[in-house]
DNA sequence: GTTAGTTTGTTTGACATCAAAACAAATAAA
DNA sequence: TTTATTTGTTTTGATGTCAAACAAACTAAC
């Protein structure tokens, strides 16, 4: 058990100083003082291990009205580098970012099976690949982070069940750190696209914050008092799954009237072909949306109507202030969100409605890979990384 | 912002301890000192302080096998007492309990009129006459928690939206204070349902677990991460207002098809009347199914299937290790669990649903208003009070 | 009965951390 | 040139935990 000791506190208090140095950065050490409420002596020590550790740099003093000038303090994102991981059904897609979560390469491959020798050994090249391409830096490469389609037990590594891509209960943790020789740290694609946003797009200053990943699939992302909700098994967020017709299509769950049977990417397919009278791909679908052929409006709109009854059923559930739609169907813009919001605007209680935002994601393709990185980023920073914590009360003891 | 200092290190610490002794009495001190990893010195004096303060008292020396014998120390349960209140429809439930929930009094009066004004004042008067029944303590009477049937901001007390009671923007912990000057704190029904379970009854276990109360309406206290959820407005928990039929019955919040006109005790008295062609209350309903009687068996089992199609959702999208139902639906009792038991067996995913556990209330028709006395309890007690502390990583951070 | 060994709990001293205050540095305005 | 102000460092002190030594209480073997 964590007890509460003197490692503790400086944990803690770096925390709070790095992450006004990320946020405000530039920023003096006073004003630094002021705003966490530590002492200047405080803030100046942790301050200098932080430049000892390459984390933080002095950019030079800055004008001021009157008094001594204050030396500002900048974030070094260059300090070090963290690779993400989209395992896609058809793709492999890397990246690297650095420590503010900005890309600064990445590649794609094919996946011509799903077979877990070979998407293993696709994975391993990739990530090689891009690790030859990182230049150096003082902490060089802290972890590799992985974005999964399916049920995924975070703490041990292992997809417990991933019906896209045919897999039940593989190591798959295990299997890549026979070859990769980093910290290794596996999750959902929901969950990491989430935490990108959480931490490098729209959703930076939300305490509760849901993605929708509407892919083939569809995952949800759970951020709750700052922090990813992952359940007891470490598979929340499985609110495809929600049953929104009472006696509807059978989905390959084994259950009837899912929501990802009718907001899917798949079911926009569905829908085109049976409105349209012919079958055409999803990349199509979306050219056609854009020239605003009426079918694919049609389409959009129904996909739209269903995805906006899960959404308002989050939403009353779970009260957020903001909802992020992401994964491939967000390509569909304004129009799916306009009749999103016309749902939810209907359905929900007007309460939280009226508090959640509804957004597309801001990071688009490289959502689920660069949030799969930060998954090694926040492990390397002890615990959330730029992670607002506005309710100590959860830390506390009791009072005499 | 709450900083990491030598206060914050000794409240965790205590909360450490204390909850050891609550949960492990009786303990002593060597043993904690083990199972907490605290230092011995560490233990013995903040041990001493709770004697003092009167929290916790030596029960006097074990036998050991070998060696000194340890002095036992055990949670001096009647050094105080909180009171809660359960707001009804038609009634006030108003009961004591000491710092170990145990109920010590308790009396219910009726709600003639939901008349805010008139409310307010039976509500005070039931709090009054309860105080003077409380024996002496030395902490005395710590606070006062309700539990509202309605959409409810803890951290301003104001009852936003209660169709039920038909108010609206109602600041009724601001009208109590003008009258009992004592902390009071109120919250949804279904959020002090969830708080008691976890407290004091069949969740003690649980880091992740819902709580559906299922009455007149339908509302879910969720408790993740061992917290209480309560969203970014304060109302989360509403999944009573999930949409089940995509086109089906409008619901008084103005939507359709949700939740709690199919599975709530209304539901059951319709549906009742629909099979056996006569209305009857809901308690005569009861009485007959005790009796085995045909169509109460039946309504109970339709209103079962819909219920649980609706925690079939909530398990998925939160996979928590433990559903708990309560309310008055409850004492349907195993026909009713069967019934749901069945339907998250065909319809949630097999994942989450092998791990969540589905009970009846433990707590009965005292589990609200002993939740909302938790309320009390929790606060003075600086954070969840008797709190299983597994996961530290979410202390470290900071900010807003 | 005495002694050795064991466990419990306290005392003491070392160490880490933050806070407050004093101080030094840098600057603008009078 | 002096004064006021702001920034950042140094010094000192308070608080809390930890490790080790110690004292107390007990069992079991001789």
């Amino acid at each position: 058990m964590r007890t509460g000791d003197q490692t503790l506190i400086k944990e803690l208090n770096k925390n709070i100083i790095m992450n006004l140095i990320r946020n405000q950065s530039p920023i003096s050490r006073a004003q630094i003082s002021v705003e966490s409420g530590l002492n200047k002596a405080t803030v100046s020590s942790i301050v200098d291990e932080f430049i000892q550790e390459g984390l933080v740099i002095e950019l030079g003093p800055a004008r001021s009205a009157i008094g001594r000038r204050p030396r500002m303090l900048g974030f070094n994102a260059t300090a070090g580098y963290a690779i993400g991981v989209e395992l896609g059904i058809e793709y492999v897609h890397v990246l690297t970012v650095d420590l503010a979560g900005r890309v600064v390469s990445s590649h794609e491959s094919p996946l011509p099976t799903t077979d877990v020798r070979s998407v293993v050994a696709e994975i391993v090249a990739c990530i090689k690949e891009e690790i030859s391409n990182i230049p150096d830096s003082d902490l060089g490469i802290i972890g590799v982070g992985l974005g999964v389609p399916g049920l995924v037990d975070f703490s041990s590594g292992n997809v417990l069940y991933s019906p896209n891509l045919g897999w039940s209960d593989v190591p798959l943790r295990a299997y890549l750190e026979a070859h990769i020789n980093l910290p290794i740290f596996i999750d959902n694609e929901a969950n990491t696209g989430a935490l990108a946003e959480q931490l490098f797009g729209v959703g930076t200053a939300d305490e509760n914050a849901v993605y929708f990943s509407v892919g083939t699939g569809i995952g949800v992302g759970i951020i709750l008092n700052h922090g990813l909700i992952r359940g007891s098994g470490g598979t929340a967020g499985e609110f495809g799954h929600m049953i929104v017709e009472a006696r509807g299509l059978r989905c390959s769950c084994g259950s009837r009237g899912c929501l990802e049977m009718y907001a899917s990417t798949r079911a926009l397919v569905s829908k085109y072909a049976q409105l349209a009278g012919t079958t055409v791909s999803f990349d199509e679908i979306m050219r056609r949306l854009r020239d605003g052929e009426n079918n694919a409006v049609q389409a959009v709109n129904s996909i739209g109507h269903y995805l906006g009854t899960g959404i308002s059923n989050v939403i009353n559930g779970l009260n957020p202030s903001l909802v992020v739609i992401g994964n491939r169907l967000s390509e569909a813009g304004e129009c799916l969100l306009n009749s999103v919001k016309d749902v939810i605007h209907s359905s929900a209680l007007d309460v939280p409605a009226s508090l959640a935002r509804v957004e597309l994601s801001s990071l688009g393709r490289n959502a689920t890979a660069t949030g799969a990185a930060s998954l090694a980023l926040n492990d390397y920073f002890q615990g959330p990384f730029p992670y607002a914590h506005t309710e100590p009360s959860r830390v506390g003891g009791r009072q005499g």
